[in-house]
RNA sequence: GCCCAGGUAGCUCAGUCGGUAGAGCAGAGGACUGAAAAUCCUCGUGUCGGCGGUUCGAUUCCGUCCCUGGGCA
């Protein structure tokens, strides 16, 4: 169906961590003069710079960067916040007759952006919590049921085990005395505002991660233990939802003792491995996203994206 | 050269009192709607070092050869 209105056209360039969309982005701002919206879940907090391989403060002066830094490490952040901040950006730059890149590699973020997210409440920390200590109690099982009784179609869906999306339907039922399932079928994802280019990179697998054992020894080098450090003696605790992210979990556990940093380097690699891998699974299932040739050809790419630009 | 101990999945190893084998890790595939770098699910055939022998049947017992450790010379 031709939609009725553009919010605007978006370059989006996704693709598995360590696959080179920094750079790309960056080669195609310079050329069609445009700005770049950051669509990575922990590129958003402020202080985790190495860890989260966040473009350098000499790139940012030369392209302007968008949604970087804009929450401290302790305060929530959701794929609803990222739609609303970005979606306000984006209006932002387009109406100052700038072209926009969207280039990030948190599949949910860019869905969110481009597709919205279904009529529902935020996440109550209250209702989580009780519903966890329940879990504890009584088993996974026990919430899968009731959730069953409720919302037996998401039930079938879900695993028992996954408590996270257990929680987040019952979590909603609970608000709004409706089935996650229910407002799902209203909202469908159907609505896409904007029009958009999405163009995906995805190097051969051994390349990909030769390039993520070197961007883990890159920030081992360059000090990402330092910067766990200053996070930790600041006041964010180990157990705060970035610090749970990929590296940043695993030196934590080096300097509390767990394990050597030798072995945790090795876990950096291998998570950031298996993490590349479900980024890919997603990306997979995107029918829209172009699949970019190797070698990358960026003229090429320019000129496709001057196309859709004009 | 002799004496031990080993050689089983990509790696580390278990096991079969003789009926062609299984864990952990690595790896692969998948799910994903306000925690998403999170969370969750599924996937194990490999000349059981080679060649002979015994046996209805050998990865398992025997012989021999090869390889890897360690020890003695």
């Amino acid at each position: 169906m031709e939609k009725l209105t553009s919010d605007g056209k978006l370059l989006i360039i996704v693709g598995p961590t360590a696959s080179g969309k920094t750079d790309l982005a960056v080669h195609i701002a310079e050329r069609v003069g445009s700005e770049i919206v950051n669509a990575d879940s922990m590129q958003v907090y402020r202080r985790m710079d190495i860890g989260t391989a966040k473009p350098s403060p000499e790139l940012r002066r030369t392209i302007p960067h968008h949604l970087l830094d804009v929450v401290d490490p302790d305060e929530p952040f959701s794929a609803a916040d990222f739609r609303r901040e970005a979606r306000k950006t984006i209006t932002d730059i387009l109406r100052r007759g700038r072209k926009v890149i969207v280039t990030g590699g948190t599949g949910l973020y860019v869905k969110a952006l481009t597709r919205g997210l279904v009529e529902s409440p935020g996440g109550d920390q209250a209702i989580r919590d009780e519903l966890k200590r329940l879990a504890a109690a009584e088993g996974n099982g026990e919430l899968h049921r009731r959730l069953a009784l409720v919302d037996p179609h998401t039930a079938r869906r879900l695993h028992p085990n996954d408590q996270l999306r257990v929680i987040r339907a019952l979590e909603v039922y609970r608000i709004t005395g409706r089935p996650l399932s229910e407002l799902h079928g209203e909202h469908r994802f159907a609505t896409d505002s904007y029009s958009c280019l999405k163009i995906g990179l995805a190097p051969d697998r051994a390349v990909l991660y030769s390039n993520i054992d070197n961007r883990v020894e890159w920030m081992v080098g360059n000090g990402l233990v330092e910067e766990v450090k200053g996070l930790l003696s600041a006041g964010y605790g180990p157990m705060l939802k970035p610090m749970r992210s990929l590296g940043y979990r695993q030196i934590c556990a080096f300097l509390a003792g767990e394990y050597s940093l030798d072995e945790a380097i090795d876990f950096i690699k291998r998570d950031t491995r298996r993490y590349a891998k479900r980024q890919l699974t997603w990306f997979n299932k995107d029918r829209e996203i172009k699949w970019i040739e190797y070698p990358v050809n960026v003229g090429m790419i320019v000129e496709n994206v001057n196309d859709f630009f004009y």
